[in-house]
DNA sequence: GTCTATAGCTGGATAGAC
DNA sequence: GTCTATCCAGCTATAGAC
């Protein structure tokens, strides 16, 4: 080799300082309009570069989203990751759940990358999505403190969580009229599942089965 | 006049079923590549004409959303309509849970123009809404009747819904992984309805206030 | 109402000099 | 690595003949 370590770190340090200064730029631009504003002439001139040099730090605009996927990914890690005040498992959950609600609805953009497929053709690759699965990990660990560890709950948990979130930011914008519901809808999960019978589903007569096609 | 009215009717309806046939192939295309996949020359195309014919009955492309948009928010609004089994309140909102998972589900591109906001600076007209909210009436009147009331509660309802919706065509397309926990969802929400008291939300502690920013 | 032809714009991506 | 200049594809929408 003719470069020492040492000349190697600097410039990769460089070459990294300047993506992320990139990356800077197109959260900014996201922000502004949502995820489809993203153009990289507009992205070139908010980062103060030309078109082509984008280039020389991403292969393609994907790469771009794909790079701001990793970044959301592993910010979402580390505030679920973040410790928790001591307290009972049923608490507990409540402050998971606020943790993930406030994530989510606290930049509207940021969780349709994330956990909505709103973008043509585009799939994160398998190492930004890597830290976006360890969290859902998390998630059962704080249901199974709460004795909660049949799959179904797990699933209808995911479908309670998103649902708030979900008409949060649709139908009230920036306000608290679904995210105010948290605690009330954790304590409704929490009662169903410890009073449920361990393996079916409780039905007190069979479903209205003309109506499920 | 120089027409007689049924010399208007006549070209009138020629018009409207013109009209129709470009909504289908249009209904088409988008099932077949998703909403974003609509073009103009494509939707030209399929429906046998040029270009310029579709401005002949449409001012715009996203006129062309508005009376697709329109098209499903009636299919909506007959779906939840159609009359129900006789049976009692509590299975009747089993059956109207799962015709709304079931409308949604069924029809993912319909869904996410009703429900999502996914294309960039479109929205429905007033006339165009107006079967979505009618429908709306709908699920407040079926919770009435099993004395669920509370504004709170109606929240909660399609938080619920919505979000086992969301899941299933997210992350399970096609499937039933979350459609099949319908049932047990309604039974979790109509029992902690009954048990909760009117007012406030029950809370058997003070919440973690350290983790709500 | 329907066509041919095209305007006018915006987008991602590249060639080649420095 | 960064620039100037440009290509090429796609889109919505319109002009004007028939």
């Amino acid at each position: 080799m003719s470069k020492t370590s040492s000349e190697t770190d600097w410039r990769e340090d460089r070459r990294r300082s300047a993506r992320e200064a990139i990356l800077d730029a197109a959260w900014d631009l996201v922000h502004e309009g949502g995820l489809a504003a993203l153009t990289l002439r507009e992205l070139a001139g908010r980062a103060g570069v030309t078109t082509p040099t984008l280039y020389a730090y991403f292969d393609s605009k994907h790469a771009i989203y794909d790079a701001m996927f990793g970044r959301a990914a592993t910010e979402f890690a580390e505030r679920i990751a973040e410790p928790y005040e001591p307290s009972d498992s049923s608490a507990l959950l409540v402050s998971h759940a606020h943790r993930f609600v406030e994530f989510c609805t606290s930049d509207v953009a940021r969780y349709q990358l994330l956990f909505q497929r709103t973008i043509p053709d585009f799939e994160p690759s398998a190492e930004s999505y890597a830290p976006a699965v360890r969290t859902l990990e998390a998630a059962r660990e704080y249901l199974g403190r709460n004795g909660i560890t049949e799959p179904r709950h797990v699933d209808l948990w995911t479908a309670l969580l998103n649902g708030l979130v979900d008409q949060q930011v649709a139908n009230d914008p920036g306000g608290d009229r679904w995210t105010r519901l948290i605690e009330e809808a954790v304590t409704m999960f929490v009662a169903h599942c410890r009073s449920a019978p361990p393996d079916r589903p409780p039905r007190s007569k069979s479903p209205n089965k003309g109506d499920q096609r």
